[in-house]
RNA sequence: GGAGGUAUCGCCUAGUGGUAUGGCACAGGUUUGCUAAACCUGCGUCCGAAAGGACUCGUGGGUUCGAUCCCCACUACCUCCGCCA
């Protein structure tokens, strides 16, 4: 959300900034209705301040009947306040966030800008298999069983797939936690207003799970529910920032893609992930450099994965309405012969924070909102894509990456899980679980 | 799912149909000074340069000239019972 007085001072940034997100804005309309709001509010305090100032004592009978006509009066008002607002609100919350003046200006992921490059991309003397292949012909997934029980999109991960799934969150989030990240596990089932803080309704809503009636859905991103997390409250400057690693269940319809990535792993209505979100004071430079410090978080992650990967500039067609500036990291994916997309890092300025209402007091007493930002550490299945491919070898197995080595407890998947011998210790201290 | 109870500033707390009390914490200042104390000031939100005004006692309605207080609904939390990973 953005401040009115921010629209009226910026009137034709705003404008130009919609229309480079492919999005309408009716920003006339919302200045014309915010005059009326403001003289709608300035009559109604004048007939509550005359009000206010006969009630010290028992009024006489002048007074009382002056008062009823005061009543009538401030509820017609009101009415016709509470009816600007509906649309003011509504139209104001589908101005998106204005992009900063590095951002290349685009109309979709065609105008992207590659901005970094890592990694050697691997060679294979023989036939790249598909993480498809490897995953059925090594029993890591099952996707038929996965339809039938869930649905479109349903999988069962299993085996020794199963296993490094949890290996890879947990080695991605104690390595977020060493760097101070608060470790948070997010509630997935979350409250409307939670989406429509966080920005992704009004404009995601055919994108979102909801739960019966009730208010409650189910988040496509930790994002949701951690940027909620401080709603409402006032936070000290010298706290801040905020930074969480958090985990959640992830959820999403997946509406707008039906014919694409249909096989596979890569676009699933349910994965787990690890997000970073931080919440800051109100200084864009500040929020730059925090928005980096993710930006190589990230890259660290793929770095001791040791999959190549490359860093996109997002353009303003392909960036999301509440971001001012977005990277998304891409990584290697030896069977697509290209680059996906693994993680996607946005500064929000006060977009968000204003919607959620999370300020924050400063040194000399005033309050401002605060800056938020979010950034994937890992998704998966998604990135077992990468990790089987990439780490495949000729007689059709694949190693483990060494980071993940001893808390999965093997080195290299080559058959059918059916005993291992755990090379890592053991509660007993004789590699045995119990 | 059933029965009761609670909701007032960051924390604790008083309160009544006439417009929110005190303490702790916090911030600034003064003075004295050995990890500090005493005193003064400020300390819910918004608009405003200020004066000032409006809003605010979980949320939303209602009654009333006037509601933190009375009525209704909702939400969250607590206690007990039941069920349950």
């Amino acid at each position: 959300m953005l401040s009115l007085d921010f629209i009226r001072a910026n009137k034709s940034q705003v404008i130009t900034a919609a229309k480079n997100k492919n999005r309408k804005v009716e920003i006339d309309k919302i200045l014309t209705l915010d005059d009326e709001r403001r003289l709608l509010i300035q009559k109604i305090q004048v007939l509550r301040e005359e009000r206010n100032k006969t009630s010290h004592g028992k009024p006489d009978e002048k007074t009382i009947k002056r008062g009823k006509e005061i009543k009538e009066e401030i509820k017609k008002l009101e009415d016709q306040l509470s009816t600007n607002h509906q649309s003011l609100d509504t139209l104001l919350s589908f101005v998106p966030n204005v992009p900063l003046d590095e951002v290349p200006i685009g109309k979709n992921e065609d105008d992207n800008v590659e901005v970094k490059k890592w990694g050697k991309i691997p060679e294979f003397d023989f036939e790249v298999k598909s993480h498809l292949d490897l995953g059925l012909s090594l029993d890591l997934f099952d996707l038929e069983r996965g339809s039938k029980v869930s649905g479109f999109r349903g999988y069962f991960l299993k085996n020794q797939a199963a296993q490094l799934q949890f290996a890879i969150l947990f080695y991605v989030f104690q390595k977020l936690v060493a760097k101070g990240y608060t470790p948070i596990i997010a509630p997935s089932i979350v409250k409307g207003f939670t989406l429509f803080g966080s920005g992704q309704f009004p404009w995601g809503e055919q994108e979102v799970y909801k739960l019966n009636d009730e208010d409650a859905y189910l988040a496509g991103t930790a994002e949701v529910p951690v940027t909620s997390y401080f709603s409402g409250e006032i936070l000290n400057e010298k706290d801040l920032p905020k930074k969480f690693v958090a985990f959640s269940p992830c959820f999403r319809r997946e509406a707008g893609s039906y014919g694409k990535d249909v096989k596979g792993l890569y676009r699933v209505h349910e994965f787990w992930k690890v997000e970073q979100v931080i919440i800051a004071g109100s200084d864009i430079e500040e929020s730059k450099k925090l928005h980096n410090e993710l930006q190589k978080n990230t890259e660290e992650i793929m770095e001791d994965f040791n999959i190549p990967y490359r860093r996109l500039m997002m353009c303003t067609g392909d960036m999301g309405e509440p971001q001012i500036k977005k990277y998304d990291t891409e990584i290697w994916m030896p069977y697509r012969n290209g680059y996906g997309e693994i993680a996607s890092n946005s500064i929000m300025g006060d977009f968000q924070t204003r919607r959620l209402k999370i300020k924050y007091r400063k040194k000399d007493g005033s309050t401002e909102y605060c800056y938020s930002l979010n950034d994937t550490a890992i998704p998966s299945p998604r990135i077992l894509i990468a990790i089987l491919e990439n780490y495949q070898q000729k007689d059709g197995s694949i190693k483990v990456p060494e980071v993940l080595q001893s808390l999965v407890g093997f080195k290299s998947i080559t058959h059918t899980l059916t005993h291992q011998e755990p090379i890592f210790s053991s509660p007993d201290g004789q590699g045995r679980y119990r």
